[in-house]
DNA sequence: ATGCCTGCAAAGCCTTTGCATCTGC
DNA sequence: GCAGATGCAAAGGCTTTGCAGGCAT
């Protein structure tokens, strides 16, 4: 990617994410940017993402089944999903797996480990009473 | 959900994702019926995924933005996944965090941790040289 | 016989993309 | 000035769903 211009747009969409821990949706960072751009469209919003996250400026947390979230906090941490919203909380500090762990994984170079926690978040432990 | 029919599609689905250690797509698992059954349709492939993993018969791996993909071996293992092409692998056996570990997600009731790994597969190896 | 299940096709949802225009550097 | 970026809208990919007919129990 060659994109390097801070253009209004990128300013604000990142401005939102880092001033946010609610590790929000794409369309949710166009609904919080569109008070300060009422004009920006929906397609910039996804490219300015694609390209923050693609270039370590943000975090992007895919799930397949689910929206992609996103998360201008790039200290290290951990998530936890919500089984019941989808709701995404952080975990900090992150919990470690055993410094001399190997993983049994034939036929592939290990790069990194990815450790999600699934929990219910309190909202969603009250409706299912 | 009251489904409890053991039809002709719902068994060679099941028969297929246990013969088979890809973690096809659902698509994949379509082509993969088709041989038996031409004239099933997609949408009742996915019905049937649907309820075969809600019903706890098979795991469904969601994560990683891609598409879902489906895992007939209920043995506890983990994955991992190619960066490159999106491959899945099985690790065995799992590896475990410490017992005593305990993270810190407030607002939260943890239920359980989801470790996958990134990796690059041997063909996405090649592919870079 | 009943109602769960299927095939078909359309719709839904999220995300990406083509194109003309605009703007940061 | 020019390539990168935007807005708009259409298209794309995967998944879900409505409906009428079919089949397992």
């Amino acid at each position: 990617m060659i994109q390097t211009r801070m253009t209004k747009q990128r300013a604000v969409i990142l401005d939102a994410l880092r001033h946010v821990t609610s590790h929000p949706t794409a369309d949710e960072v166009y609904s919080m940017v569109r008070n300060k751009l009422p004009h920006i469209s929906l397609g910039t919003v996804y490219r300015n993402l694609e390209y923050l996250s693609s270039s370590g400026t943000i975090r992007r947390l895919e799930r397949a089944g689910q929206q992609m979230r996103f998360d201008g906090n790039m200290a290290p941490h951990q998530h936890i999903r919500c089984q019941g919203c989808g709701m995404v909380g952080d975990i900090f500090p992150p919990v470690e797996l055993p410094a001399c762990t190997k993983p049994n994984a034939p036929g592939f170079d290990v790069l990194s480990v990815d450790i999600e926690f699934v929990g219910v978040c309190h909202a969603c432990q009250e409706k299912r009473q």
